[in-house]
DNA sequence: CCGGTTTAGTTGAGAGTTCAACCATCGGCG
DNA sequence: CGCCGATGGTTGAACTCTCAACTAAACCGG
């Protein structure tokens, strides 16, 4: 019973083992630039560029959570902090009484703009600055593959 | 003062996007099938990994906490929570008394053999059976100029 | 060999995440 | 209509991570 292990040849290895150091340092980098500089971690920040590109900037928590690629309980834990901090509002929804939605307020938003350029910069000079445009291209054509690959099973 | 802010063009916002969410998707899948496979998050498992791989299966807790990509503090407390399940064991260091090595134990040895297979085979189902001979190469070089780019300044 | 600085590592508090349990409402079906 | 499973969302506890503060030992200049 059970095939054998198809272990990494050392190809593999050595991708998998830079990757993982690749992708632990930026996102460790960004974070910690954010967290300096805006008092919030990186999945926040997403959650508030979410809401802010919705017409009316507000969607259903479910929504939100998918967009942002997070669990129902993580962001209900999230809002419940945004809302603290006076960035997000919570609204009844009319059309189902379950639900709730998340609005991005006016403070919300201009604290949003005024992280961004700052952000922004980080992802330029600490991703894309290091690339050159073939691998920029190359990497979103693996990165698609991988999000489709991940989600649609 | 402050230069315009050089902000990302469609190309490199969608990279961006798509590298988040596979990332994240594919980080949160290994860790949750590790927890239930294994009880134990991906970070434990990975200092684990570099214990292993270590002649005598030890190692001076800086040298572990630079190998594994774990800061000091975070190190200190994995490796308490590892010390308590009995995988891992600490020991004064002969050569310098500030300094604590940590011992991979039988028992943490064979744990972390029991669950090698069920997890490489999560990260070449996950990741490496998506991609093409050619992008695990592109991600290998870009993976490995990222690592040197973050860490080297 | 003394005092100041750096290095090794730990600790505790605060913040974020996960998981399972939970309540309420919605939708379908007999 | 009335029940029942599915959906939307929250909650609390346990756990992990971060940050800053701290102890102790090593290193270094005078």
């Amino acid at each position: 019973m059970g095939a054998m292990t198809r272990w990494l040849d050392p190809d593999e290895q050595r991708t998998w083992r830079a990757y993982l150091t690749a992708t632990r340092a930026l996102m460790d980098t960004l974070d910690r630039e954010l967290q300096r500089d805006v008092g919030m971690p990186h999945a926040y920040y997403e959650i508030l560029v979410r809401l802010s590109e919705t017409p009316g900037r507000q969607l259903r928590m479910s929504e939100l959570a998918d967009a942002a690629g997070s669990s129902r309980s993580r962001l209900s834990h999230a809002v419940a902090r945004l809302e603290a901090a006076g960035w997000v509002r919570r609204e009844e929804c009319p059309t189902d009484r379950r639900g709730q939605i998340a609005v991005l307020t006016d403070e919300g938003f201009a604290t949003l703009a005024a992280a961004a350029p700052g952000h922004v910069e980080g992802v330029r000079r600490h991703l894309f600055d290091a690339l050159t445009p073939a691998q920029v291209d190359q990497l979103r054509r693996i990165s698609e593959t991988l999000a489709e690959h991940l989600t649609g099973s």
